[in-house]
Formats: structure tokens, sequence, C-alpha cells
DNA sequence: AGTATTTTTTTGAGGCTCGAAAAAAAGGGC
DNA sequence: GCCCTTTTTTTCGAGCCTCAAAAAAATACT
């Protein structure tokens, strides 16, 4: 039910506005957030002068020296404080398991990888090792543990609406296991369990905001087809779950066997193993196998030599992709499109049956205007996108909480 | 860029607020205004007094007398008054036109129909058209036309993402039509250009909240296919048109001959032309054509009697919606559906394959848990759709505005 | 050095919401 | 019939928050 607006509610959300302007502009002066927010000089003031002296916002006499040529008093750079706080992030993707901790200002301060079999893995060991790894960062004698104040795990596959829990993921048989519970509960730090592709989407709206802010739409191509939707701004989800499962729209109903074991999703058109089945010859009723990197690469190489089955594979795959575009364009309007991935690395192979298949449909109006961008490694992606979104809550829900008893107003 | 919440505009959406309450709940007290929104009952007070004095409610002594039987003193229910604002809704489909008066308790007052050639119409005689029903009406000697504040207008087709033109519509071959912005400018009274299908989910949310709250999905089967959503509690839209092209999601690549001139999208095997054409044995490139509502009735009633050309056509439209529902829970999770429309009485001839169609889909995880409502007659919802819009638009815009100059705050 | 310019802080006023207390309006019990 | 209890509504004072304007601060220009 919607709820009237508490007077004490408008502090905290103009606290967590000026948090977040200086998080977007680096480090802007009291007059520029002023600007940007649209509230009145004087209440920036309030808000900065208390957030300094809570130690989240320090003042950086250091402004950029080219301002200094103008008249006045110069202005006073604000930043956010490194040391108010850290959070961890952790991904979790095939075979590959990477820890990096990371200052409240966003520099990465000590990170870790780790390679296992998380095909094979039983439950209990790929849980073990996801908190071991995280217990050893925690454990590390420069950190200061009890500044850390969010953990956020990112997972290539199906979360729940409510980033708590792995649904359903490619790179383990296992399902439904509670990331963020469990490690909520062996570090006694909120956490959350993001996913890969979401992730990817709020990562390049904090890396190009200019081309990703409302509407845009980051799509995996991997060995599975995941997409991150933004509209208005914000990630979109599922009511229940982690939201579009792009791959798995119907491309041809009753087509090729897809890893979900329905036919004729996308995914079974475009992912790394549909891609490498269309190449070998190999049915489209074959199984589903684990194709890696260099083989794909090693693929799209030889597609690119000459017209062949691996051209044709190819060019199956983008004609999916258009067609399950399209179909998306006719339900929210066209909108920039990141492809990442090893396969984006291909995307020259992809875009011109990609882009027929989107003439073909009613987003296709627009197809001309429609630019995609590539990006060939979706992990450091993955990892930015967990740290900005455990940065975010650390933002809004530590440091501008629902209730908080504020001392020490009028320091003077 | 996100604005700072400035102090003035508290009050505002407190306004608001409880003006919602009121016009969802009835005749709600003030103590049950101060529960549902969290506010309390001091503020409740004092910004329902000066509703009161501005004559935007009334206090209506009288209760439920059931409840006359509790203790204590009785409470005062508050209820919108009819006389403070009026709203006119017109609405447009295909050959017909009507227009009605309500009042601001959501009463209609005034209303008029009226038939006319809409496919042919040229464009200055069907603006006039609709100018001029409008205009009868205001000059009606029993309407205040003072009050009236809203001029809601409904159309099949698509509409643009602010409301104000209709782009492109099947009832007449014309386009870009900036209905809103003639009617502002012929009357000098508030417009907005709305899609039906939209409307249709308003009324759907309106007429049953229980049901359709937060998530649900609102299709016309008619001569096309529309859809209205609503994800969150609030209507989807496109960013640039009026949203959801549901009926233009890709079914099969290249196949039957759709109205919009591509092919294989839904509509061209679930419209009434695409249903008609497959039962009449024609073949699926045949120009789309124009079938009334009693052909598709009685093209129902034969295939109720018997397996035969008339069964199948709606079997294929049943497995078209169905993997187009499919795809489209694929993104979104699944959530009730609402069919409207002439095809929605035939819908015992579709649910079957629709639903086999489903269970192929990502979305079909949940397919037994989906349920269809039907509701073979449109344009009732539309209209109360957009005397609904017009009415919350009343509520938040004129009476809740951004900077007013209250009088007289403390009449005592 | 003095003036001009721009940024930041301070101050006072006005509004808003809240909690507590008072007032109002019934029904119930004796 | 009168007083008490219960519940709703209003009133009142306090505390915050924001704003606008003025004051203070810091630097460039002349």
């Amino acid at each position: 039910m919607s709820v009237g607006i508490r007077h004490d509610d408008l502090r905290r959300r103009n606290r967590a506005m000026v948090i977040a302007a200086v998080r977007r502009a680096g480090q802007p002066s009291r007059t520029e957030i002023a600007a940007t927010t649209g509230l009145s000089h004087s209440t920036i003031s309030a808000i900065s002068s208390d957030l300094i002296d809570e130690g989240i916002l320090t003042e950086s006499k250091a402004n950029e020296p080219a301002a200094s040529l103008k008249r006045g008093r110069p202005q006073i750079g604000l930043a956010l404080n490194p040391e108010a706080a850290a959070v961890v992030t952790v991904v979790l993707s095939l075979n590959f398991l990477s820890v990096a901790v990371i200052d409240y200002a966003g520099q990465v301060v000590a990170e870790e990888q780790r390679r296992l079999d998380t095909l094979t893995m039983p439950r209990e060991q790929l849980i073990g090792e996801c908190v071991a790894i995280v217990r050893r960062r925690l454990e590390d004698p420069d950190l200061d543990v009890g500044s850390v104040a969010r953990i956020a795990m990112g997972i290539q596959g199906i979360t729940d609406s409510h980033a708590r829990a792995m649904l359903w993921s490619p790179i383990t048989p296992l399902t439904d296991i509670p990331f963020a519970d469990i490690l909520e509960k062996e570090f006694a730090i909120p956490a959350a369990m993001e996913n890969d592709c979401n992730m990817m989407a709020v990562a390049l709206q904090w890396r190009d905001p200019a081309r990703y802010r409302d509407n845009f739409i980051a799509i995996l191509l991997s060995h599975g087809i995941g997409m991150g939707l933004v509209l208005k701004g914000e990630l979109f989800m599922g009511t229940h779950s982690s939201g579009g499962e792009f791959g798995h729209m119907i491309h041809r109903p009753g087509g090729a066997l897809c890893r979900c074991g329905r036919r004729g999703c996308v995914e079974a058109y475009a992912g790394n193993y549909a891609i490498w089945r269309s190449a070998m010859g190999l049915s489209e009723d074959a199984e589903p196998t684990d194709v890696g990197d260099p083989e794909m690469r090693a693929l799209a190489i030889k597609a690119r030599q000459g017209d062949g089955p691996e051209r044709e594979a190819y060019r199956r795959a983008g004609q999916a992709l258009g067609f399950g575009l399209g179909s998306l364009f006719a339900l929210i309007d066209p909108a920039p499109v990141a492809m990442v991935g090893v396969s984006a690395a291909a995307f020259d192979l992809i875009e011109p049956a990609l882009r027929e298949a989107i003439a073909q449909t009613a987003g296709g109006q627009h197809s001309k205007s429609i630019s995609f961008d590539t990006e060939p490694n979706e992990l450091p992606l993955i990892r930015e996108g967990c740290a900005m979104r455990a940065l975010n809550f650390v933002d809004q829900e530590i440091f501008a909480p629902g209730m908080q008893a504020r001392t020490g107003k009028h320091v003077a």
C-alpha cells in the first residue's frame, strides 16, 4: 500500500541524494551539488557539514587547478572518504571464483582469484569455498574488518528478486542456494546475491552514463544468453526472479534443443554450444556441450576466413538474436544494446543477420538507429557492477538510514 | 537527473495521498486514512480540514449503520465532493465515437454516442466530429462547464508516450493526430490522449484491485491484438510510444502476413482477420480484411459445433498467443491475464492450444498457475479507464499542485 | 591595497509533521 | 437519567527541515 511521506524521511532522502551526487560527480563543490539536486545552498551546506562530521565525506581542497583561474572564493571539492566503509564483492562463474575488497571511494584495495571445478563440486564444498575465500580477505591484517559494510555476490544464472538466493545456474547442477543468507550469517555483514547480467548493466551505467542512462540493454553472449535490462534508469527485475530471461524467448516453436530442455529458445541458436553444434554440422537435437572460450575464438577466426558452416552458424545466431531483440523492442521501445562475452568478439559475424532480422520486426522501424557496443570480457563488468551495487547500498541504507539518532549536529 | 525533495513537496504529496485514499476506500474515516497512509492523526486532520474547506472533500455523516453498534465517538466518513470537478472522456473506436461527462466522485452525469465511418473519413472531418461531440456535452446547460478539469481521450492504436497524440491506429489510415493538443486548444481544458489497452488495464485495476494490483496483463483480442501491461502497480509504457506492441512480437519468422505489413507477428495468427482468413481456408498471404463482431461470433459458434477449419483457426490463434505470452513471461514473470474483446468470448476455443504453447516456454514452469479472465466487451472498460485516468490527474495535478498559494488555512 | 566576484556559512522565518493532551460524541452500566 | 468508558477528532507545543537573504570568506583583478 502506498504510504505517506514522513517528515524525517525528507532529511534521509536528501542525505542520500547528496551522497549520490558526490559519488557520481567525483569532487563536486557544494554549489554544484545544489545545482544538480535542486536543493538550496543552505540545505546542502547543512547536510554536507553533517556528513563531514560523521566521516562520510571529506573536503579535498585540491579542486581542478584549471578552475582556480576563476575569480571569487574557490570551490571546495567534496569527496567520499575512502575509509568511511568498505565492501566485498564475490563473483562466481564457471570454474572461477574471485573476490575483491573495495573502499568507500570505489578503489580496489585487495583481491583474490581461484580456479575450482564448479560443475562437479558438491553443495557443501561450493558454499565452503565461497565462504573461505571471503574469510581470507576479511582476515587480512591490513583491512579494518569493522568497516566492511556489505558483501555483494554475483553469479551467472537466475537469482530471486529479493537478491537473497541463487535459484538456478549453468555453472553448477545445484539449485536454490541462499548465498546471501549464508554469507550474512557467517560474517554478520549484510549481503546480497545478484544476477550477473544485471550487474553488467549496473557497471555500464556507471562506466558510460552518457550512453547508458535511462533505457538500455546488456546482453551476455556466452555459454548461455543472458540479459540485464534498465528501464527508466532502474534495473528491471521480474517479480519472482532476477528477470529478463531473454535467452529463453521462443525463436522457433518446436525448434532446436535448448540447454533448458525446451525447444526453439534464442539460446538454442545463439549460445556458445548452439553455434558450435551448428558449425560442426551436428543435429539441432544434439545435447548441449561445454565449449571453452579458446575454441570459440578459433571458431570465429575460421568463420571469418571464408563462407562455410562456421559462418552460417554465426548467421543463424544473429538471426535468433535479431528476432529476439525485435520482439523485445516491440514491448519496450528500442534502446542501446551492449553485447558482452566471448561471442561479442565475433559480433562482426553476427551483426549483419541480426540487423536483417530486426528490420523484419516491429522494433525494426528504427533498426538503423539502434547501436551496438561490444565488450568481450564480462568478468570485470560483473565485478564492477557488484561493487557499485554494494556501495550504493551503503550510501542509502547505512549512511542514510530510516531512523537515526544523529548526534552532535551543531559542532560549530 | 534525480532531484531533491523540496519541503513544500511534502504537503503536496500527502494531500494527494489523502485524496487517493478517499478515492480508493469510498468513505473512510480520518482514522482509517491515518492507518493506510501511515501519517499521524494530526496531519490527516489538518489536511482533510483543508480539503473540506476547499470543497474537495465532504463529510458524510452516514457511515455504515452496522458500525454504529460500536462504542465511542462514531467515525465521520469522508467522501469526494462530486461537485468539486468534472471530467470528460472521449472514446474513439472503429466507426464509433462516445463521450461521457463524469463527476468528481466518478458518477456518469451525461453521455452521447455516435456512429461514424472512421475508415474513410478525412482528417479534418474526423477531428471535427471529435471536437463537436465534446462541445455539445460542454454546452449542456445542466453542466457547470467551469468545473470540467480534464478531458481524457482513448483510442485504439499507438499513442505517444507523453499521451499527447495518436501516432497510428487501425481505425483510420490517418496518422499523427495530436488530439490532446487539439482538444486543449479548443476548450482550454487540459487533455490527454490514451491508448485503449492501457485504459483497459487501468479500469481492471480499479474494478478488481484484489486480482489486478501490482503485476498483470490486459490483452485485447479484436481486429488487432493489443496489450496493456502493469508492472509494480504502474502502467508500463514505452519510452517513445504507448508501449507493449504484444501483437507484433514475432511468432513465426517469415510467417503469415500481418496488417502491419511484416510477417509472422502474433496478430497475423490471432487477430480477427487472421482467424477469419485461416477458417476460410485463405492463404496466409491474403490481405487482412475487416471482419465484424457478429461474423466472429458466428465463427466461434461454428467452431464449437465440430472439428474443422474454424476450430483449427482458433487453435492456431491460441498457439500464437501462447508462444507470445510465453516469451513475455520469460521477460517479466508470469502474471494474471485478462482477455478482452470479441474473441475473448471464444476463449474456450483458444485456451487449450494457448496453455499447451505456454507450457513449452520459459514462463511455462508456472503455466498451471496462470489464470485468465475474459471480458467480451472492451468499450466500457476503456471508458472507465479514461475516467479513472482523468480523475487521478485532477486529484494529483489540480488539487495537489506543485505550487499553490493556499488561502485561509485556519478558518477556525 | 582596495575592489569585485564567487562560494560558503549563518541566521531568522515559515511550514510541516508528530506526540500528547484535550475535546467531542456516542454507548453502556447502574 | 446520570456518570463512566470508549473511540474519534481537534488542538497545541515542540522539534525539524528548508528556504531566502545576509554575512563571511577567499581569491582575482586593477
